[in-house]
DNA sequence: GACCTGCTGCGGAGTG
């Protein structure tokens, strides 16, 4: 192939691919193959090691992988293998499976997509010949193991890649750890290790992501970390000023920022595409309704439409198309649904209303922009502050500007959050337990023992955390042991796995359908629900309610011309990093200027830095006000709220609701110093009395199955960091 | 004090 048109910067990958495979990619007009593609190719074919694939968004991440698979599939072998590509969305499966059908067209590869929308006729066919590529979601495949665990062995016993997708999106989460017990509950019962192939855009530390896809570090894994060329990064932030002193309990004078930023987004975005995150489903209606609203005042055709988890896949869909059209302009008002790798066009800028929820996301929200080379990826940021006759410290400090200013000054150094997964997640320990049992049809303890917590996952269940699990599980007649030791499904045990809802390892409340004629707008929380006749806004438009039925769960609603937001169930919001908490300290300290921000912005960090002197907060860190003492640690969230519950063991009264400060009620300065002081040096607590002292520690879906002291080391695991208290009061008192 | 994700097997009606 020497006069091959495709190049490869580096040895002969190209060369390496099955020559149907080299056509393809010659007739797509590739010209050559990407870094990644080209480093991958020798990596798959050798198969002994795992590997992961970091490289941005649109870069070839899938081919790199499938490329070399597909070359091993179509070579000359007596058996014909199988790859299970997981991925997090069933969209994404969709669009994988359109992409992979074009390339194996000619190559008799069969490619399975699996998930709830798929029909049954497709998944027995793959059943009975179980090779080619199967493209499945992580609750699919439990319900494969759980429901057809006596056949896997020989189901998957063509199994030779096993390639994870978004491979960032399953750190730190339950459906991680269901997603690592999975893989190794395959590799188990088929004897042998697979390979494992990890893709992702994001990755804060490479190292922590090796350790997340081979947990048991029993074999290497590969890095292949393409960052790509930066574009020129274009930001401008923007202060708005919201008084809401003496005349704050009027609705119109409420939202007169808001309102502003409206009107600045119609002015800017109008005529290209755009995305826009406002943080909440409540705040996306409320601007999409808005902007929508003006297009309509001024006759022309809406250029603004919503996306979020709560509305239909039709209007998602109906969003996601009006982005994809190359010759209209198209600006999505969306949350985090738009951040993950779903096929949409190309974007000018990305507005962000109010402070990032992570570096991290930041960055993945800004990858979304400036995708073509040559164009600068542009960020747009919003921050309203709060003027009222009675401040607190953060917003003396102007929190909302400060943290945005810091997490953009990050973002720019390269800095975003680590990976972290140090969590137990002893909820989803029940699912596996159970799901394994059910493969297995019975299994004795000591080999469930062995399987998830001393070659699996839940390495850090102690086997008396483990034993007390088994005998809680059986008081509650979940499971049994018979005569010879083994443990099987009791009767309330099978009812738990035979339902459907035991796939997913995340919990959801019930929602109710919002209904307009035949067609579906999405779905809300029951928790609140609205009387007829009155006003909504919802997928961007107004509406009337007709109906609601309690017992389908469907409100009907009719077009409308008033409307307010409707609210959504938040849960627990983001944990601010101890470094973007360090970063504000420094913008605070400092008095050099910060070009990216507006006029109003400048006047508003002035002032900012003007409180942060005149408060003494360079060296004071324990303040005095009135009945009540604020405590500024200048460090993260994980490590202010456990310090909070520290206090509180300790018969301290707080009035804590986030923000920069800790506040305790009825303390005098030197009581609380008194007892800080004790924190920092005498004997660090156990993070389990610590947890065993905490009221409401139900969280993930089983939890509540949990024996009392697993369910606190679980709880510890996740929300505690006691060492990290002490380390930061030793700091602070150092300082003084 | 954000956001997001996913799900089997069966029975019955309707159609070719």
């Amino acid at each position: 192939m020497t006069n091959s048109p495709v190049s490869s910067s580096e040895g002969n990958s190209f060369d390496l691919l099955d020559p149907r495979i080299q056509h393809w990619i010659w007739a797509s007009g590739w010209t050559e193959l990407r870094e990644a593609q080209d480093r991958a190719i020798p990596l798959i074919l050798d198969g002994s090691e795992d590997l992961i694939i970091a490289a941005s968004t649109a870069s070839g991440k899938t081919e790199a992988a499938f490329l070399p698979i597909l070359t091993r599939m179509v070579a000359p072998s007596p058996h014909p293998l199988l790859a299970i590509y997981i991925s997090p969305l069933k969209a994404l499966i969709n669009d994988q499976w359109r992409r992979l059908e074009e390339l194996t067209e000619k190559l008799e590869i069969v490619v399975t997509p699996w998930h709830g929308d798929i029909g049954q006729q497709r998944k027995e066919r793959f059943l009975k010949s179980p090779q080619g590529c199967l493209l499945i979601t992580p609750e699919s495949l439990e319900a494969l193991l759980c429901r057809r665990g006596h056949g896997l062995a020989g189901l998957l016993s063509r199994l030779a890649y096993v390639v994870v997708d978004e491979l960032h999106a399953f750190i730190g989460t339950e459906r991680g750890k269901q997603l690592q017990s999975l893989l190794h509950r395959i590799e188990k019962a088929l004897g042998r290790p697979v390979m494992r192939i990890g893709l992702s855009a994001t990755l804060g530390d490479m190292e922590g992501a090796a350790a997340f896809l081979r947990p048991d570090s029993s074999r290497n894994v590969s890095m292949i970390d393409s960052k790509g060329g930066g574009n020129e990064l274009k930001v401008l932030v923007k202060g708005y000023l919201e008084s809401t002193s003496s005349g704050a309990n009027d609705p119109e004078s409420a939202g007169v920022a808001k309102a502003a930023i409206a009107s600045d987004l119609f002015r800017v975005l109008r005529g290209s595409s755009n995305l826009v995150f406002p943080n909440a489903r409540s705040e996306v209606e409320y601007y999409a309704d808005s902007l929508r609203d003006s297009c309509e005042q001024m006759g022309l055709p809406n250029e603004f439409w919503p996306h979020h988890g709560n509305l239909s896949k039709e209007v998602r869909e109906g969003t996601e198309e009006a982005l994809k059209q190359i010759d209209r302009p198209a600006t999505a008002i969306c949350t985090s649904t738009l951040e993950l790798g779903i096929d949409i066009g190309p974007v000018k800028s990305v507005v962000q209303i109010g402070p990032p929820p992570s570096v991290a996301s930041l960055r993945q929200r800004l990858g979304r922009s400036g995708r073509r080379k040559g164009e600068p990826m542009i960020l747009r940021a919003y921050c309203i502050e709060e003027e009222s006759d009675d401040p607190g410290i953060s917003e003396l400090l102007r929190e909302n500007l400060l943290t945005t200013t810091a997490m953009v000054r990050l973002l720019a150094e390269g800095w975003y959050e680590p990976i972290r997964a140090r969590k137990m997640h002893a909820s989803t320990l029940v699912q596996q337990l159970l799901s394994t049992i059910s493969q297995y049809g019975g299994a004795h303890a000591q080999r469930l023992w062995d399987l998830l917590c001393v070659s699996g996952p839940f390495r850090a269940v102690t086997s008396a955390q483990f034993a007390s699990l088994l005998r809680e599980l059986a008081k509650r007649e979940i499971v049994f042991q018979d005569h010879t030791g083994l443990l099987f499904l009791a009767p309330a045990g099978e009812r738990m796995t035979e339902h459907y809802t035991f796939y997913a390892a995340f919990a959801t409340e019930e929602e109710y359908s919002i209904v307009s004629g035949n067609q579906t707008l999405g779905s809300m929380p029951i928790t609140r629900p609205l009387s007829p006749d009155s006003y909504l806004i919802f997928a961007g438009r107004r509406w009337q309610v007709v109906s609601i039925s309690s017992n389908e769960k469907v409100v009907e609603v009719k077009p409308a011309a008033g409307g307010t937001v409707p609210k959504f169930n938040g849960t627990m919001g983001a944990d601010t990093h101890d470094r973007v908490r360090e970063e504000m300290r420094k913008i605070l300290r400092s008095s050099l200027a910060v070009p990216f921000l507006d006029a109003k912005g400048q006047e508003l960090l002035a002032g900012a830095r003007g409180n942060y002197c005149r408060m003494g907060l360079d060296h004071k860190w324990i303040l005095q006000s009135g009945g009540e003492v604020q405590i500024m640690l200048w460090c993260g969230d994980v490590i202010k709220d456990t310090l909070a519950l520290m206090l509180q063991q300790r018969g301290n009264r707080l009035a804590y609701e986030g923000g920069l400060s800790i506040p305790v009620k009825g303390a005098t300065a030197e009581s609380v110093r008194e007892h800080l002081k004790e924190l920092a040096d005498g004997p660090a607590i156990s993070p389990l009395e610590l947890a065993s002292s905490v009221q409401n520690k139900i969280g993930e879906k089983w939890d509540g199955l949990l024996p009392v002291e697993l369910l606190d080391a679980s709880f510890a695991s996740a929300k505690l960091d006691v060492g990290g208290v002490q380390s930061v009061l030793r700091t602070r008192f150092n300082e003084e």
